[in-house]
RNA sequence: GGGCGGUUGGCUCAGCUGGCAGAGCGCUUCCUUGACAUGGAAGAGGUCAUAGGUUCAAGUCCUAUACCGCCCACCA
């Protein structure tokens, strides 16, 4: 049995939690133990980018899925947490292309092939550091099944779900106006385009009527884009206009006639009235341009640039080319006016250049015929999604007058390749396995389309490719659907709501009943973490380097409430840290009394006989802890859950249940020894048992100092709820508290030496004789003279030349006539009369009102025994006040 | 332009189905007592953003308003 001068003062996790995540790993817990006959319990992890850095985006999925897996192992449910990585198409390749171009080279030079090859290389090479960095947060994930989203088992069904999709009808190939990234010369989706508030400018530009009559003047942000202009555009109902309609300009500088058309969509209020009409490259000209049947001219390059249709402007960047031409403009005097404007910018989300919006052939998904089913998923409650209010938001996205085709083409190499192929006559082939004919006129001059697939699109396979599908596997069949996804809420759209609508529509099932989303981490003056605003306590690892893991998840715990933010504060991470060494503490006090032959801890404590009231106390409050923990997890409230037991382990169980232990264990009755030792050893074992799903590295290595039976706490039993508490131990041993916190407060208030042992004299009516069986307890927690501490029921008279205090119905003097300031005294008395008397008025008040008729009889009822109870508290009060006075 | 969230002690935040306002940190006073100074004891500190309403009863429900933050959106 270890002796607890075996355990260092102060606990020390570096050393403890790299040994313990070793451990366990070696011993294969965090693998399933399958049980065909029980409902497992499955949750796959958000894939981290595989060449990434762990930030705190991974320390929050990790803390909630860990609780989540540990609760729900310990509940003795096979339990999979399955690990991976993604693939993060454009991220990674960055990252790669960054790393060749220090050796001066370029991924063209070196060609798609190589390439290729060398971001395999890189993965191979760097893709284990943030599987090795997670490893740090203690994840209990089954690392045996870890998977890659370009492992040749996913590609297989990625290119199944494409190809089902295509035959279906549901992918479709097309020009359309895109967002186009300049930077990474790629299409992005429209989700991957961040809009932000910009302050801009309004070009007012005069285009002169062929009939060389005028001009009229448009209103534009992006001068440039007039290279590729095919109309002007008013309203139809515009009086300033009308006679223009049906004319033609002449767009300045390039020389293009160009006609005015009229269209409902321009507002009249804005600029001018006229807008210059750009099919090429702006949304609203685009569907202009489809209505009018206007040509449409693509004046720029992959880079922006713009391109030889761009007349003398060819060449240039697309910023430098709108300096040229507004001084060109204002030099041909054709420049009316410039206006500061605010306008909404998109950017590329992932590299942050301004996206231009131009024409391009890309792939795209129909999604209202997925959407659809998925939306009716979360409408019927199939899936649930934590917190609720972000159903709303879900609901907006996914609504068939907003939702949009997503465009799953990227121009880039890294990526699965979209599995489709092309002829010389421009037909199409799209099959699972490469085809060798074309499916329409058997030619054999095939070649693969050059895009890959936005890494979203193999993200949104996640629950059930890492599980075999296409195949029906053993895992598909029983692990699948998954139970929880739990995610930030800043991937709704990206990845959760798309695995909703690939999971139904290519299982038939929905991925999982329940989405938890947690908020974002940001920086403790509640700014947005990121790479370019990094702070110390931005890397994980140091935080867990200073403070611990287990530290790092309990403040991440306690400090988020479903949905909402949590900002970094070390402050509270180091109290969790403190925390954690409180508990090892305890367990040093525990282990140091437990005595050479400690019972088993299976015995249920509840029942023996002859237990203290401090012993039946706490048993009881663990009992109440274990229903209120278990009811919270089951509410996803896990602050409020964290927060319980932080309460009960401080403040319940150290500083009262230990402190009254001390009197059983250093007197003489060796039965009630054995039972208080019994107590302290079973209720912090089974604290350990509900913490440990939250801080898993110090309740395991405590776990494993004290007696018991198994290998690991994180295979251990989870505690039993639906105990019965002991409403009269509880009370009993509530009031011997507020006893000693009165006495203590009197003490402090009148400056008695913290070591001196003072007498008391207490009366206590009808609790005389529950008293007297705690008069160690009271004296020792009190400080008070047991030879000098008289509990009675009634007192006639009153002693004099003592400090009363009434606690609830009972009252206590201090008789230390040489301390007390009559004056002072009084006052205070006269005090808690008034503050006292107030209550009953208010009290009385209330019942005398329609309260006492219409609020349910059970608060009514406590009413009218608290205000019994304030009318006694009164009178005692008023008593020793009168005699105080009497005194005099 | 639509939608969502926030506004509670000096600071950071909890408060489930309405029933006398909570925590941690910070602050004040005291304590190196035999688990723990990463600690113990006692305390001070809030008209729950504002204005109405529903109710016996509102931090909690409803309606406006004001700030702060976020998401979505093709007005040049």
């Amino acid at each position: 049995m270890p002796k607890s001068n075996e355990l260092p003062k102060a606990y020390n996790p570096r050393e403890v939690e790299q040994r313990l995540y070793d451990w366990w790993e070696a011993q294969g817990f965090f693998a399933p133990q399958i049980d065909s006959s029980k409902k497992p319990f499955v949750v796959v992890i958000p894939p981290p980018n595989v060449t990434g850095e762990l930030h705190h985006g991974h320390a929050m999925f990790v803390t909630f899925e860990d609780l989540l897996i540990r609760w729900h192992r310990m509940k003795g449910e096979p339990t999979l947490w399955l690990p991976g990585t993604d693939h993060a198409g454009i991220a990674t390749q960055n990252v790669v292309e960054k790393a060749v171009a220090k050796q001066g080279k370029t991924r063209q030079q070196l060609g798609r092939e190589k390439f290729v090859e060398i971001v395999w290389e890189w993965k191979a090479e760097y893709g284990g550091i943030i599987t090795a960095q997670i490893r740090r947060l203690g994840a209990s994930v089954d690392w045996t099944r870890e998977r890659f989203t370009m492992d040749a088992q996913l590609s297989r069904a990625v290119r199944e779900a494409f190809v089902r999709l295509y035959k279906k009808g549901l992918i479709y190939r097309g020009p359309r106006l895109v967002n186009w990234c300049p930077r990474d010369e790629t299409a992005i989706s429209d989700l991957e385009v961040e809009h932000e508030e910009t302050q801009g400018k309004l070009y007012y530009v005069k285009y002169p009527l062929e009939d060389g009559s005028g001009f009229i003047t448009v209103a534009t942000t992006r001068p440039e884009t007039m290279l590729g202009d095919t109309a002007v555009a008013v309203n139809p109902n515009d009086a300033r206009y009308k006679n223009l309609i049906g004319r033609t300009a002449i767009l300045p500088e390039l020389g293009r006639k160009i006609p005015i058309i009229a269209d409902e969509s321009v507002a009249m209020e804005f600029g001018t009235g006229a807008v210059k009409v750009t099919p090429a490259h702006d949304p609203t000209d685009y569907e202009l341009g489809t209505r009018h049947n206007l040509a449409f001219i693509n004046v720029m390059n992959t880079d922006a640039s713009i391109n030889e249709n761009g007349g003398v402007y060819a060449g240039l960047d697309r910023f430098v080319a709108r300096e040229k031409l507004v001084s060109d403009l204002r030099r041909d005097g054709l420049l009316e006016k410039i206006e500061e404007h605010t306008l909404s910018l998109g950017h590329c989300q992932r590299c942050h250049a301004i996206v231009e919006p131009l024409i391009s052939t890309q792939w795209f998904v129909k999604m209202q015929p997925l959407a659809e089913p998925a939306i009716e998923a979360v409408r019927s409650g199939e899936i649930k999604i934590v917190p609720e209010r972000l159903n709303k938001i879900y609901f907006q996205w996914m609504d068939a007058s907003h939702i949009r085709d997503w465009c799953i083409s990227r121009q880039l190499w890294w990526g699965h390749r979209i599995p489709v192929w092309y002829c010389e006559n421009g037909h199409m082939t799209c099959e699972t396995t490469d085809p060798t004919r074309c499916a329409q006129c058997d030619s054999t001059n095939l070649h693969q389309d050059e895009d890959v697939l936005d890494t979203w699109f193999s993200s949104g396979l996640w629950p059930f490719s890492t599980l075999g599908w296409p195949d029906e596997t053993q895992d598909l069949k029983y692990l699948y659907p998954t139970s929880v996804l739990e995610t930030g809420y800043d991937i709704l759209f990206f990845w959760v709501a798309r695995m909703i609508m690939m999971g139904i529509e290519f299982t038939g099932k929905v991925p999982f009943d329940t989405v938890y989303l947690h908020g974002l981490m940001r920086h403790s003056d509640g700014s947005k973490m990121s790479k370019s605003n990094f702070r110390v306590g931005d890397n994980p690892l140091n935080v867990i380097a200073e403070y611990s893991s287990d530290a790092l998840r309990f403040f991440i715990l306690t400090s988020s409430s479903p949905g909402n933010d949590v900002r970094m504060n070390l402050d509270k991470v180091a109290d969790a840290r403190n925390f954690a060494n409180k508990i090892w503490n305890a367990a040093r006090f525990v282990l140091a009394n437990l005595g050479d032959t400690p019972e088993s801890l299976n015995h249920p404590f509840t029942q023996r006989p002859n237990l203290s009231l401090a012993d039946r106390w706490i048993l009881s409050r663990q009992g109440g802890l274990v229903n209120t923990i278990n009811r919270l997890f089951e509410e996803f409230r896990f602050n409020e859950a964290a927060q319980e037991i932080y309460h009960f382990l401080w403040d319940e169980y150290c500083d009262w249940y230990i402190e009254a232990s001390k009197v059983t264990l250093n007197g003489e009755d060796e039965a009630a020894k054995q039972n208080t030792r019994g107590v302290l050893v079973q209720v912090l074992d089974q604290s350990l048992r509900l913490l440990h799903p939250m801080m898993p590295f110090v309740t395991e290595e405590i776990w494993q100092h004290l007696p018991h039976e198994g290998p690991s706490l994180m295979v251990a039993e989870w505690p039993r709820g639906g105990q019965p508490t002991n409403e009269n131990a509880e009370k009993d041993f509530e009031r011997v508290m507020s006893i000693v916190r009165a006495i203590r407060n009197a003490r402090s208030e009148f400056n008695v030496e913290p070591a001196r042992r003072i007498p008391a004299i207490i009366a206590a009516s009808e609790h005389r004789d529950s008293l007297e069986t705690q008069r160690e307890v009271l004296a020792f927690l009190a400080r008070l003279n047991p030879e000098q501490l008289e509990i009675h029921a009634k007192l006639e008279p009153k002693p004099e030349q003592a400090y009363a205090l009434v606690v609830e119905d009972l009252e206590i003097y201090l008789p230390l006539a040489a301390m007390i300031d009559l004056e002072r005294e009084k006052a205070r008395i006269a005090k808690e009369v008034d503050k006292a008397r107030a209550e009953l008025v208010r009290s009385e008040k209330m019942l005398d009102s329609d309260f006492a008729q219409k609020a349910p009889a059970e608060v009514v009822q406590r009413e009218r025994e608290k205000l019994a109870s304030t009318r006694e508290r009164v009178a005692k009060l008023e008593e020793q006040l009168n005699a105080l006075n009497g005194a005099r």
